[in-house]
DNA sequence: AAGTTGACTATTT
DNA sequence: AAAATAGCCAACT
């Protein structure tokens, strides 16, 4: 178990994810001062998931697509419906448009 | 200490 | 368009 880590960052950029709106691994890893590291943050999310404060369904891949977790598989359905709760589309492919759902931070949001 | 793994991404088939 | 390949780097064994 792997907890204590630079992962506290990557929750809070995650947390500041409007509703209604989405992020890319990568985009997370590089507001949270990591860039390069999208897959360091499936994997601090990957311990959190389950019961957290944190959104972690409105992070997604660069396809725009859910990446199912090996753990959660029926539960990410679950997780795509709260989205589309919150106003995100998609396709019918399971896919986000992220030319208009793509989280766009400002300075503001940073500072938080 | 060294090798394997992975909620990624970009490139190539 | 979907699948395979390569590059990536921290955590895990």
């Amino acid at each position: 178990m792997a907890e204590r880590s630079g992962y506290e960052q990557i929750y809070r950029v995650v947390c500041q994810i409007p509703r209604g709106q989405v992020a890319t691994y990568g985009q997370v890893a590089a507001l949270a001062g990591i860039p390069r590291h999208a897959r360091q943050v499936g994997y601090a999310l990957y311990q959190v998931a389950p019961s957290s404060d944190i959104p972690w369904q409105r992070v997604v891949n660069a396809q725009g697509k859910i990446s199912y977790s090996p753990f959660r598989e029926g539960n990410d359905d679950f997780q795509q419906q709260l989205l589309i709760d919150e106003g995100v589309v998609f396709d019918p492919d399971g896919k986000i448009d992220l030319q208009e759902y793509q989280w766009q931070p400002t300075d503001f949001d940073l500072k938080q």
